[in-house]
DNA sequence: GGATGTGAAGTAGTTCACAGCC
DNA sequence: GGCTGTGAACTACTTCACATCC
């Protein structure tokens, strides 16, 4: 009771689409041993100004010390606590091909509060295997109790895998197949794309705008659908 | 000169971030045979306003029709002009782990104006072999005449990548590594993080907020990066 | 001294509302 | 009738500038 839930407070979204990169700086700052960082720095690393740091930053409670910058690991776990890491998730991919086993086992896609439940693929051949330490299943089995769905299959399969993740009650789809799905209303759908990253970034090199050019910034682009059945 | 170029015109940020999505829905319009979309049917399948859609497509020109809506081919094109897909990139990739395969096979990562002109990796076992019909170079061999320069390896290897393709001329970097790299002014780094986005998705998942809750809309996260050397 | 945190100002993006055109 | 394209109003985000605190 102490602390308040910080997370009653809203963030803004262009702030929650950033915290997760200050995290990620801040833990690099730790791995080498340094134990303060200032804003300054960290907007250097991600592309921002100093000043929308500090005002990101700001939003998740007074945690700088004024005169000395922030303290890494203060730092590390208030945005963990901002983003709700402390509350856990339970994930779920469907889609063995060489995606899906790049997200398991990955050392950074299932941390800070994901935990990985279930993985499953429709081929015979990969049924039984195991990946990452599991054993992957049939898509006839259940998916009880999984929070976030992720899709890495081919595009032609990615419906049948929503509706499926619809009635097992999940919520949340983060879709990498290359295909807009559809699903009922109150359902998220995010929608990593990777020919879009290029495509942004060609744009820019085109232009001479944006990232290049000696400026700083950002970037991002990705679509996330709720919409209702039909089309 | 009928047509003078597009890309003058300064498009905002949110928008180019959008274009490609639209693009992707015409696309799937027109693969099943419908020839024209409106701007409520290309909003709601985005997650944007039907307004929104409008605006972002007005600064492209007229292509719209009054009444109709918007001629599916017609879009594909302006938008694929507007991005420079017409130009073409050279890519290479380096680092031929799972993901490294997931993206060269990937039917959407190299279209639009891409060209894979090398792939690379450095186990001695991976040398030599073929992935989507090119073979696998040694990060010896020089990467001649590329323009953008994708990184698939293990963190620990980014940055030496990176330094790599600093040398070699390229000016735009995909690093997919969860790694913070450092490249001379000019350069510019997009950053794509697989966790970030389940962070984000989840925070909306906490909050109720956002992409929840029958509300539509967007997402997005990722940093890019253009900084000076040292640390 | 030095960096945070924040009112105030400025800028950019979105939404409203409707005129214009098919 | 229906949907685009756009001035005008609004909202949100960023940047400035500086008081505040270590």
């Amino acid at each position: 009771m102490a602390t308040p839930r910080l997370r009653n407070k809203k963030l803004s979204e262009p702030t929650i689409s950033r915290l997760p990169v200050y995290q990620r700086i801040a833990e690099g700052w730790r791995n080498r041993g340094l134990q303060h960082i200032d804003s300054e720095q960290i907007g250097g690393l991600a592309g921002v100004t100093a000043t929308t740091v500090r005002r990101d930053l700001a939003g998740l409670g007074s945690l700088g010390t004024r005169g000395a910058g922030y303290d890494v690991q203060v730092l590390i776990e208030r945005i963990a606590e901002a983003l709700g890491h402390d509350i856990g998730y339970d994930v779920v991919v469907v889609g063995m091909g060489n995606l899906g086993h790049a997200l398991v086992n990955s050392s950074n896609f299932l941390t800070r509060g994901a935990r990985l439940v279930g993985i499953y693929d429709s081929s015979p051949e990969m049924i039984g295997t195991y990946v990452a330490g599991q054993q992957v299943k049939s898509m006839n089995e259940p998916m009880i109790g999984a929070t976030v769905g992720v899709i890495t299959t081919p595009g032609s399969a990615a419906q049948d895998v929503a509706d499926k993740f619809v009635k097992a009650g999940i919520h949340a789809i983060l879709n990498f197949a290359p295909q807009v799905i559809t699903v009922p209303l109150g359902c998220a759908v995010h929608y990593v794309d990777f020919s879009i990253e290029l495509q942004i970034l060609m744009y820019h090199l085109n232009n001479g705008t944006g990232p290049l050019g000696g400026g700083l910034l950002h970037s991002l682009g990705i679509a996330s659908v709720t919409m209702p059945r039909s089309s």
